[in-house]
DNA sequence: TTGATAATGACAACCATTATCATTAAGGAG
DNA sequence: CTCCTTAATGATAATGGTTGTCATTATCAA
């Protein structure tokens, strides 16, 4: 009877020591925050949340964690262009499994969108196959995101500013 | 007989003045270096370049002509991942017109690629419409990326590090 | 239980980018 | 062509997200 790690989804412990690292309460509970939000956090945004249960959990580790999920492609790292990283848990219960971004350059809001995304997905294999061949290239991800204004930014502002 | 602005393609100058902006020296010596590179240039290498014919121009003045032209939609603004930001003319002789990049996540190397360009344009277009009806997002812009080990990169290491 | 060592946390350092502000110069008016 | 308003510049300091350092702690295989 196979048991998970205490808490959460099972197989996290399993994954951290398949990769030689060691599964700890703050990198539990960094998890955790990722899974039960639906937002883009940043860094310190998981902090902020994490510290109310651990305070003495520091943003160091929030960096390191992060790091090594991302290393172990079970978290994204994003750029929406407002100069902080944001992560998402790869694989998500709060979260449509494989959706895109819409960005909204003037007030930074972040839609996720799933339309599409089978046709978009399915060109993207594609491309993707074509180009590893062409250019030797281990193609492991790939990042579409739009970018525009939002229904309230449009409404108020003609231009970015 | 129209009459362009002594240097480079004409339009230029009419293109800041007509967003009531002047052309400086400044911003031509920028323009003038982005539209002869073939490369990804930061700011800071724009600046090196530039500082060799014009040694009194400053990083700062870089930075803020880049934000200038972008916001001019004339440049676009890419994050490849490596902590800053690149930058590339919107339309260059030295570069195909439309392309995507490759970004090799361990050497930081940048392909272009206008392989399935057209096909992932028309993609992109049909997304780009039915989004923005569908969340009144006004879009103006995409971004493609691919993510993966180069050949080189691809042959000594087994994981990005 | 123990021991090797990965992970942590407080803190300092880093560095790309931005803000400040006195000075310069673009370009329209006259 | 000259003057004048004001955008643009450049030197410098400040900002702020992220990473490096290092002594201490805690994981987990033996």
């Amino acid at each position: 009877m196979p048991r998970g790690d205490g808490k959460g989804p099972p197989g996290w412990k399993g994954r951290f020591r398949g990769c030689g690292h060691r599964f700890t309460i703050p990198r539990q509970a960094i998890i955790e925050t990722l899974e039960k939000t639906s937002e883009h956090l940043s860094a310190e945004d998981i902090y902020l949340k994490v510290h109310k249960q651990y305070p003495n959990i520091g943003l160091t580790t929030v960096y390191r964690t992060l790091e090594v999920l991302a290393q172990m492609r079970l978290v994204f790292k994003f750029d929406f262009g407002d100069g902080r990283a944001r992560y998402e848990l790869s694989h998500s219960d709060s979260k449509k499994d494989h959706h895109h971004h819409l960005v909204c350059t003037s007030c930074n809001r972040i839609i996720d969108y799933t339309d599409f995304i089978n046709e978009e997905v399915e060109l993207l294999n594609k491309t993707e196959k074509a180009l590893s061949k062409k250019f030797n290239f281990k193609i492991s991800n790939h990042l579409i995101q739009f970018y525009g204004l939002c229904e309230k930014c449009g409404k108020t502002n003609r231009e970015q500013k």
